[in-house]
DNA sequence: TCCCATTATGTGTATATACACGCATAGGCG
DNA sequence: CGCCTATGCGTGTATATACACATAATGGGA
């Protein structure tokens, strides 16, 4: 093994890279949405449910890409709000999660300052990057896939 | 303002598609390192360590690319497990953190998963992408210049 | 020498993230 | 109907993340 080497390969790394990148990122988004009072990890959850409409929690997570537990506790800091309502569906052991008014009326209140940030992003990083960045994460087709009428 | 079609402008978020990567990238390093001991964002830190050699906590967190007070939550965990030394440096303001013969000797046992983890991703998502990920991390400056202090 | 702006850090609080484990319901099958 | 497995969730615990605020030391002037 040749000790010092194989530590200089790490400067590669595809996690660290991945999550700096995350990190940047997220932090001006929550800049900005600050006004607004929504994170981006909230504003992503409103607009998923924006997107699809009432769902369960799994679907939801499963559209953000998270754990089922992390949306859990998510949406309880969203419902504690009051910007979003869950309640059990047909299904009695599903829990459906659905946008209340005042949480539509927040979630197109952030809208422009989204699409100011991520217009920014966007130039700064390249339309190649971005496109890159977006194919990385599973695609739009995920949320567009199942119909977002 | 046109409601519907505002919202499906969100499917394309580079907030979202960042995070989403990041966690997913980070889920399949945190299962391999599992053995060892790790997590990705300790692994990290350990490699960052090794890398640039002892060094305060603001210039650990900047090299990362994360905040200086997440750094110091992070670094108690290494600390405590007893992979990393922290003590004062000839600043006596500053605390400079340092691998010891244990950390040393788990970041050198967890190399070898890391390259496989590295190479299957690489494969994976292709060389392009990985490029274009990690000059997203570093490259602009813009980027990191908010939040690396 | 003393004061003050700068620098380096820690703490309180809130949120985000996920694994292990446990509970409750749904649905099929005998 | 009664049982068993699969499905959908919540909780306990640990870690990760960062902002607001507070503390301590450095270094250069007045």
């Amino acid at each position: 093994m040749a000790g010092e080497s194989d530590i200089l390969q790490t400067t590669q790394c595809l996690c660290l890279a991945s999550r700096r990148a995350a990190r940047a990122i997220t932090r001006q988004f929550d800049t900005a949405l600050r006004p607004h009072g929504l994170r981006a990890t909230q504003f992503s959850l409103l607009s998923g449910l924006a997107l699809k409409g009432p769902q369960s929690i799994g679907a939801l997570a499963s559209l953000l890409g998270a754990d089922r537990t992390t949306l859990t506790r998510n949406l309880a800091v969203a419902e504690a709000r009051g910007l979003v309502s869950v309640a059990p569906g047909d299904d009695a052991r599903a829990r459906i999660a659905r946008l209340t008014a005042e949480g539509r009326r927040v979630l197109q209140d952030a809208l422009a300052t989204w699409r100011a940030v991520q217009a920014g992003l966007t130039e700064e990083m390249g339309g190649e990057a971005a496109d890159s960045l977006r194919r990385l994460s599973g695609g739009p087709s995920l949320l567009l896939a199942a119909g977002a009428s």
